[in-house]
RNA sequence: GUGGUUGUAGCUCAGUUGGUUAGAGCGCUGGAUUGUGGUUCCAGAGGUCGCCGGUUCAAAUCCGGUCUUCCACCCCA
């Protein structure tokens, strides 16, 4: 048979792992310096633990789980006879793969509440898998990297959350704009112009300024229904740019002042870290996810097209519906395959992000191909990554093997070498070749390294 | 989920209105060079033309289906 992967999955090779364990080092690091700590959940879900948390559009999204076993025989035979395929799932899958990492989350922390400490600070870089149809920089297993804190009210997370996006994006020499929006500000918006039962509407249609345009925004708006002097007042609001020109419009919303309260909070802390990318106050980022209900932050590579890299927020209540009332949660999300992509398109990776080989040993002939073992044993004691190419065969193949190992050093041994025990390292990028003891090439080696 | 697009050697791609044995570059293997890679020269291997079916004397080429890729929606990382 010929050999394929499902669509939207992917192969790696040492050259990608290579890469995408940089990657992950780099954001860890950020993590843990700011005090997160790492959990891992299964992969499979409870499909009851998923579904209804995405929307109508997530839940057809999620990957289901076919039920062991003669799952037809327990099926639902209405449902089966009737063809209806939505009506059937529950009865013959009960799991599903995760969607995000922020649900499993919500129920790790209802499930663990008695013996975590709150508030509490995770992170979590693992693979989820979405029923979407793939596109470049849109699969269906991908990796996601979320911190997030839980437990906490304070607007310092807010800022925290944001340095980290800040930090990581540094590191990585990926310049971004963080772009940062309040989800009462929206609700506030609505308000203002009297619209508050078409929020979600509003929302939708608002989020889109960035393709469609004022005209086209308009449009949606109509599309659904909002009346003109509410989109006229939608209009006036969208061309604002700072906090302060928004207040005007909110004086009598009372939600709307909370949103610009608490983004001035954010404020009052961000303000006083250094930022390297553009942080920025977008009153039209609106963010899908409906459990969101304070702060909300997305990140945007420059330079590439892509979508967006990260995002994130606070979610007032996301343990409620597992049972944990009034705990609230605020965390980001970086999307670790776009940014591998975007990367790789920069051509942003460093140039030791390969493991390289350290040494490989070449023999000319068996007697010293043992010998060259032996060598090589020592130089594994002494903690240098090296190899002996296993059969003593032409020295050109043994060099071409060196040269696609991209390896730093050749030893090259034979009769005289063994004889003089004077042995030739030679560094492959300049061709340059010495000769030294064995105890020579590996203090020198330990030395470099 | 809707509409479109793509698929030929390991990789990047040619391939005429349907017409002998499907090509190139790179890579790979061997040799020039019996103890030294990247350059050069010579030779060689490698293809069920994504898959299944149909039309035809004849299909990489036309038609249908399917899978995959990418794009626009939808949604999102």
């Amino acid at each position: 048979m010929k050999p394929s992967i499902p669509k939207g999955t992917r192969d790696f090779g040492p050259r990608e792992v290579n890469r995408r364990n940089y990657l992950f080092d780099t954001i860890r690091k950020v993590f843990v310096k700011y005090g997160f700590q790492p959990i891992e959940t299964p992969s499979m879900e409870d499909l009851s633990t998923l579904t209804g948390k995405y929307g109508d559009e997530g839940d057809q999204l999620l990957f289901k789980v076919l039920n062991n076993g003669d799952f037809l025989r327990k099926a639902d035979q209405e449902a089966l006879e009737a063809k209806d395929s939505a009506a059937l799932v529950s009865s013959i899958s009960k799991r599903g793969m995760r969607y995000d990492l922020t649900v499993p989350f919500a129920r790790f922390v209802v499930m663990h509440q008695n013996d975590i400490p709150f508030p509490f600070k995770r992170y979590q870089m693992q693979p989820v898998w979405r029923a979407d149809r793939p596109q470049k920089g849109r699969y269906q297993e991908f990796v996601q990297c979320d911190v997030d804190v839980v437990g906490s009210d304070s607007l310092m997370n807010e800022a925290e959350l944001v340095q980290i996006y800040d930090e990581v994006f540094r590191d990585l020499n990926l310049p971004v704009t963080i772009k940062v929006n309040n989800r009462k500000v929206l609700a506030g918006i609505a308000d203002a112009a009297g619209i508050a039962d078409q929020f979600m509407d509003m929302t939708i249609a608002i989020d889109k300024l960035d393709k469609i345009g004022m005209e086209g925004v308009k449009d949606e708006l109509r599309k659904r229904n909002i009346s003109e002097s509410a989109i006229d007042t939608i209009e006036q609001i969208l061309q604002v740019t700072t906090l302060d020109e928004l207040k005007p419009f909110f004086s009598d919303s009372e939600i709307g002042k909370k949103g610009i309260n608490e983004l001035e909070t954010f404020h009052h802390y961000f303000d006083t870290y250094e930022a390297t990318n553009t942080v920025s106050f977008d009153v039209t980022l609106a963010r899908g996810l409906n459990y969101y209900t304070g702060c909300i932050f997305e990140v945007q590579a420059e330079g590439v097209k892509m979508g967006s890299i990260g995002g994130g927020g606070r979610y007032d209540d996301l343990t409620g519906v597992f049972g944990m009332q009034g705990t609230s949660g605020v965390g980001v999300s970086f999307g670790f395959d776009r940014i591998y992509d975007c990367l790789e398109e920069l051509q942003l990776w460093p140039a030791d992000s390969a493991e390289r080989l350290k040494l490989l040993f070449l023999a000319f002939d068996p007697a010293s191909h043992t010998y060259a073992f032996r060598c090589l044993n020592q130089v594994r004691a002494a903690g240098i990554n090296a190899e002996l190419y296993p059969d003593p065969v032409k020295m050109k193949k043994q060099m071409k093997y060196a040269n696609n190992r991209n390896a730093e050093y050749v030893v090259i041994i034979g009769s005289n070498e063994m004889a003089s025990g004077q042995l030739a390292l030679k560094h492959m990028a300049t061709g340059e070749q010495t000769e030294y003891t064995l105890d020579q090439i590996i203090n020198k080696l330990i030395d470099n390294s």
